[in-house]
DNA sequence: CTGTGCATGTAAGGAGTTACATGATTCG
DNA sequence: CGAATCATGTAACTCCTTACATGCACAG
């Protein structure tokens, strides 16, 4: 699950509150991961838990003459083992093409939190979807090579949108490679 | 929820049983809509519930001596209703732009079934995809004009992705909007 | 003082994942 | 006969979605 690594980085990113993230997530994050209110409170709540976060304002502030004062705001901000976390699960390898595209999110770590060496796992799922490409090209000379009836054309376009979308995806992480080597440019930290 | 509807298509091309729908989906609307077998049994349960679908095969044939046969296979064919439901789900209009890309079922279906004037629905998505590709173009244009730094590079990298990906989409969804209307070719029903 | 936005949550249910269970058939 | 594959399912759990609830702050 990636929701709390998604979060994990927009709070690096800027300490916020739960509201605070759900808004900025969709500007942001959002637009490749999305995650309701709901979704983020929990997973606040659950990373808390773990102590992968913590929050400056305390639950209640409770007494004096039967004044309670809700702490109207929760700051999150992470702590060393959230981060920690956070380095393991970019670095991880997932196994098979997922339709969420972790590596987006990956990336968006990689950018906030210095170079982790991204280009082993890039150059992995770079194999994959070029393995699915040949897949489809394969089917397309078997079953598309002829001329076609329309039942066949749309058949056929749904398999085009299969080798348009590897094809650009191909592309884009081919040119991304060299930014994602740790040596690359300058290392900070 | 459409793993029901995706399996519908699969019937009408061809009616099966669970473990042969598991095998085919993989070949096929697998590619873009993914189903384990505990799915499609749980789906294929509540689709017969509904009277969308009928097994061949009835549960049990008991009795004789003791000898208790299971049926062997069941295999599921579309009823009417079930073919209502699905004319149904590949006309109504979805809100906003989903990851898990419906429309590519949807035109399965319409090669399926004969052409039920998915234009206009295209349309209406192609002006979504238009749309966000120029929210993209706005970031771009405010975020990402100057010199930058590896940061800012990987998030434009991602950026780019985005208004890769929706070209990619509107160039495919352009090119296919004519085989979509339902005076094109022949108009069945 | 009423509505709008801020801010945090609970509850319920549907959808998807993983693990396990069971029995039949087929092939060497 | 033993292993692989066919074939169907149950159970438990996580994840996601939708609806509802609550209370504060501020502007008109």
């Amino acid at each position: 699950m990636s929701t709390q690594h998604a979060l994990l980085i927009s709070l690096i990113e800027k300490p916020s509150s739960g509201y605070d993230l759900a808004r900025r997530f969709d500007k942001s994050i959002g637009y490749f991961w999305h995650a309701t209110h709901q979704q983020i409170y929990r997973e606040l709540g659950r990373m808390a838990e773990l102590g992968w976060i913590a929050s400056d304002e305390p639950e209640v502030t409770v007494d004096g003459d039967g004044a309670e004062k809700k702490g109207r705001k929760k700051v999150y901000r992470v702590l060393p083992a959230g981060h920690d976390e956070l380095v393991r699960w970019v670095l991880a390898p997932v196994q098979g093409l997922d339709q969420r595209e972790e590596i987006l999110v990956k990336l968006r770590a990689d950018a906030a939190i210095g170079p982790l060496g991204l280009d082993k796992e890039m150059g992995r799922l770079i194999a994959l979807h070029e393995a699915r490409l040949e897949t489809y090209r394969g089917i397309e000379r078997k079953d598309f090579s002829g001329t076609l009836d329309r039942r066949q054309q749309i058949q056929y376009a749904l398999l085009q949108r299969g080798i348009q979308f590897q094809e650009s995806w191909l592309a884009w992480g081919r040119s991304l490679l060299p930014l994602l080597t740790a040596t690359g440019s300058g290392v900070k930290d």
